[in-house]
DNA sequence: TTATTATATGAACAAGTATTCATATATTGA
DNA sequence: TCAATATATGAATACTTGTTCATATAATAA
């Protein structure tokens, strides 16, 4: 017998094991929270809250190179964090909804801090 | 000028710079999301939606090398995702409060994915 | 068309991280 | 105390990822 909780606990392995997402659901969860566990990232996010920007607009705000902002913007967008609109010579990027703002409050809540 | 929308967007990078979280706080909210972006971190995570578990039921749950298993449960407790409780011989591990599973269900609702 | 501005992207390198293996610590039972 | 079991941890390796540099694409202005 491994553990005194032979009962309780081997149930919730049970039901765990039974009810555990498929790999690929795990791995759509996975790259969705990686996209935003970045510093770098997060502050275009951050920004973005303030309201749709170009690019240029974006790297003033958060700093760093334009190329490194680029390449954030492209895996945000491919995790579905943010959307892009050409607008004449520049593109301009928004939050794609309001979950992101949301699970970004749900964080700080947990982290006691204010946004 | 380097876009059409100058007003708009300056506004809102003007105001985003202002607002912009401290370099300590991005980081801790990128650590926090770090801690639940890997795949086998994800695993422990939603097995323990059903309770409390020890080590042992928490590899029956998850698979993988009890080695593994361990070096994430230190990361996840570091990062303030579970907590551990002695137990005699073995050390219970449970979600370390209700924010973790609403970040969880609120990924899920972003990827319109029913847990 | 050519020049200019805004943005994107490929490649290379550096930094970070997950896993494995071997071993250490801690608790319990004999 | 000694053996057995549960869990943790250090080191090494392999893998992933962020940034930079140079360059490419796309739109506009001249």
């Amino acid at each position: 017998m491994h553990c005194g909780h032979e009962r309780e606990h081997e149930l919730a392995a049970k039901r765990a094991a039974e009810n555990m997402p498929s790999g690929e659901q795990v791995e759509r969860v996975a790259a969705l929270f990686k996209a935003i566990s970045e510093p770098s990232r997060l502050k275009i996010l951050f920004a973005l809250r303030h309201g749709e920007m170009c690019v240029f607009h974006i790297v003033e705000a958060v700093g760093g190179a334009q190329s490194a902002v680029s390449h954030q913007l492209r895996l945000l967008k491919a995790a579905g964090m943010v959307k892009a609109r050409r607008d004449g010579q520049n593109i301009a990027y928004s939050l794609a909804d309001e979950h992101v703002v949301a699970v970004l409050e749900l964080a700080c809540t947990h982290l006691d801090c204010k946004l």
